[in-house]
DNA sequence: GCAGCACGTAGTGAATCGGG
DNA sequence: CCCGATTCACTACGTGCTGC
């Protein structure tokens, strides 16, 4: 049923005006078409929907905007919801967190939640490779959908993905601040993903893809910039440059009280460095 | 090109459900 | 029991397929 979010939206809006099926048949729709689009059995009628929504006095633009914030956000929630679950590595809330999906019908993010707690398929793999070469326009749900499985695809497919998503984010400046995060965590996550694996020169085009006054002043990404730059300097220069470089950044961590994030990039590097 | 047919679905009005 | 919400059986209509 994808269009059972419409119905959903217009019965929020329906109910949020203190109005019930029977007053709609004053503007000539019969109450159980309301009733089958509110519970997503059928469709409705643009004309019936817009001499509906003019009943609640409501513009079209308006149930629009509606339709998309609510549903966006309800999705951003359940991917920062991931996103802290799998910092935490609270196993039973990620398994939580995938029946979420899997009854929104957030297919995709519901493979990435899948893999941090279980090995994924070759066919899941595939599907999901196969789904996010298809994307277009690169959302905050497709961005996160990638950051999250990233390692689980190969060396070119990780590097001409990005690429894609840098094409379509050439003016950095004008992106939404959550946005430009996970764009960041994905670059630096990838560099260092290149890192281990004795690519230099893709660990540094990821590196260099911005510049620090493109970052501007957001702590966290300079802070995970700064973790990226020590595994490529231990990796590639000198172990115990990088190995200083990542240990005060991790401190800046600790020092701002982020425990969180301080013990999530202090297992990861761990796991990184052998 | 079009008649005949099956199929899917919006809309209708009545029956039924279910919470207060 | 009441009343709003939902479901059911039915009609109407659009669409796509098939054979001529």
């Amino acid at each position: 049923m994808m269009y059972k979010k419409y119905g959903k939206v217009f019965k929020k809006l329906r109910l949020q005006k203190n109005f019930n099926l029977s007053e709609f048949e004053r503007c000539g729709i019969n109450k159980s078409i309301i009733s089958r689009f509110e519970t997503g059995k059928t469709m409705i009628s643009f004309e019936n929907l817009y001499m509906a929504l003019t009943e609640l006095n409501i513009s079209l633009a308006e149930y629009d905007r509606a339709l998309n914030n609510f549903s966006a956000d309800d999705v951003n929630i359940i991917i920062d919801k991931i996103l802290n679950a799998e910092r935490k590595q609270e196993v039973f809330k990620l398994k939580q967190l995938y029946n979420t999906c899997i009854n929104e019908n957030l297919f995709m993010l519901s493979i990435a939640v899948k893999s941090k707690f279980n090995i994924l398929s070759i066919s899941e793999i595939d599907t999901l490779r196969i789904l996010l070469f298809d994307v277009e326009i690169w959302g905050y749900y497709e961005l996160s959908v990638f950051f999250l499985t990233l390692e689980e695809f190969n060396e070119p497919y990780i590097l001409q993905t990005i690429k894609r998503i840098i094409h379509q984010n050439n003016h950095i400046n004008f992106i939404e601040f959550s946005y430009k995060r996970r764009l960041f965590e994905i670059l630096y996550k990838a560099s260092a993903f290149f890192s281990t694996r004795g690519d230099e020169r893709s660990a540094r085009f990821l590196l260099d893809t911005y510049s620090i006054e493109e970052i501007g002043d957001d702590l966290y990404i300079n802070n995970i910039r700064n973790i990226t730059i020590g595994v490529y300097l231990y990796y590639f220069k000198n172990k115990e440059f990088g190995k200083k470089r990542i240990v005060s950044a991790l401190n800046i961590f600790k020092e701002l009280n982020q425990e969180v994030y301080f013990k999530y990039y202090k297992k990861k590097i761990a796991e990184i460095l052998e």
